[in-house]
DNA sequence: CTATGAAACTATAATCACTATAGTTTCAGA
DNA sequence: TCTGAAACTATAGTGATTATAGTTTCATAG
């Protein structure tokens, strides 16, 4: 395998870059259930057959990067956090710098996260996105701890983290919403005790 | 206002009917995939227009009850509670005797039960469902506890707690794996202290 | 009792996402 | 240079969902 992709692979990601791109950008102009695909596809000048060849889950998916990153950030988050950092203060952290959390975004990627929490086809996709990473981030979290994958207290720890970004990004601070949930995932929930 | 429906709304409470146990038949005999709209309007006798007029969410919404009882139960369970009970608790022995927590279900909604479990679509509708109760959850937690309903931690929790049946609901012994969410909701997530 | 209007229902046609088929072009590698 | 796979095309289809326009059925005001 090349170090430089050949031109076959190069076309390819050519395609699908103007599919993304024409995509953002007529959602942008007449909103997402304003836009069929047949315009989009159009727009990128390709047949619909090929734009469905690229975008196995959908219209929705048009434009979402098809790689696997999401996942990876967090889990080497855990792996390269600072001796002494919890788990969950290293993933607060790396989630603060991305996604919802953060305005320090060039103007074209805010663009596209305004119109991602702004359109619930669209948030609810980028919410599958996120679990889909779900296993990944448990195995990195049960390594860390000494515990089991499978463990229903590990994954459900993993669920609820990646449900952090559509819970809080929608909120009107949506950084110190992030942080009130992980105050309840790392304390739990502060009940009174019962008087007798 | 009569105490008895009159025959109007009882021929479309029947026509209703009809259409659920029409769908419930047909998917539990094809799986859900393997039956179309079409079919199961012919089933209850009635045209494609009219069933939509009945589930206005779509095919998924066809076996669910339209009435909101699901967040209901929730909401009563806390405010019902015996006193120096904590409202987690509440929830968990409520949830406990209900929906994929107990095997003690007459056969007709345990093939309900199972045909859900095993259709990704159904699954994802529930949760849907689940979730449209979050806001009368938060509201009633916030109640008992003198927080504001729009608190982030507290809509969390609600949110948390709501998606416990899909989260636990697939596995094996899903009743041991709710106990083990509701254990870190109470006591969060327990990380060794840092050393240093 | 009856007229009237709303609600439920119907058939029909359309839209739109998505898939299947079969054939064409284009690149990569033997 | 030959060959096969991959990307692409046009075309036609399926299936969910909506829009339209008209019909039947019930509730109820007069």
């Amino acid at each position: 395998m090349a170090t430089t992709m050949g031109r076959r692979e190069r076309k390819k990601a050519q395609t699908r870059r103007a599919l993304s791109d024409a995509a953002l950008r007529l959602f942008s102009e007449h909103g997402y259930d304003g836009v069929t695909v047949a315009q989009i596809a159009d727009e990128a000048d390709v047949s619909i057959a090929t734009l469905f060849a690229h975008v196995p889950d959908g219209k929705e998916a048009l434009i979402f990067d098809d790689g696997a990153d999401r996942q990876v950030w967090l889990v080497t988050a855990i792996r390269d956090r600072p001796s002494g950092q919890s788990v969950l203060e290293a993933l607060r952290r790396c989630l603060a710098g991305r996604g919802p959390f953060t305005e320090d975004l060039p103007p074209d990627l805010r663009r596209k996260r305004d119109l991602i929490v702004g359109t619930p086809a669209l948030r609810e996709y980028s919410r599958k996105l996120w679990i889909a990473g779900e296993g990944a981030l448990a195995e990195a979290i049960a390594a860390e701890s000494g515990r089991d994958p499978v463990d229903m207290t590990v994954r459900a720890l993993a669920r609820y983290v990646l449900e952090i970004p559509e819970l809080a990004g929608t909120e009107a601070d949506s950084l110190a919403a992030m942080n009130a949930i992980f105050d309840l995932l790392e304390s739990g929930w502060p009940e009174p005790p019962m008087d007798a």
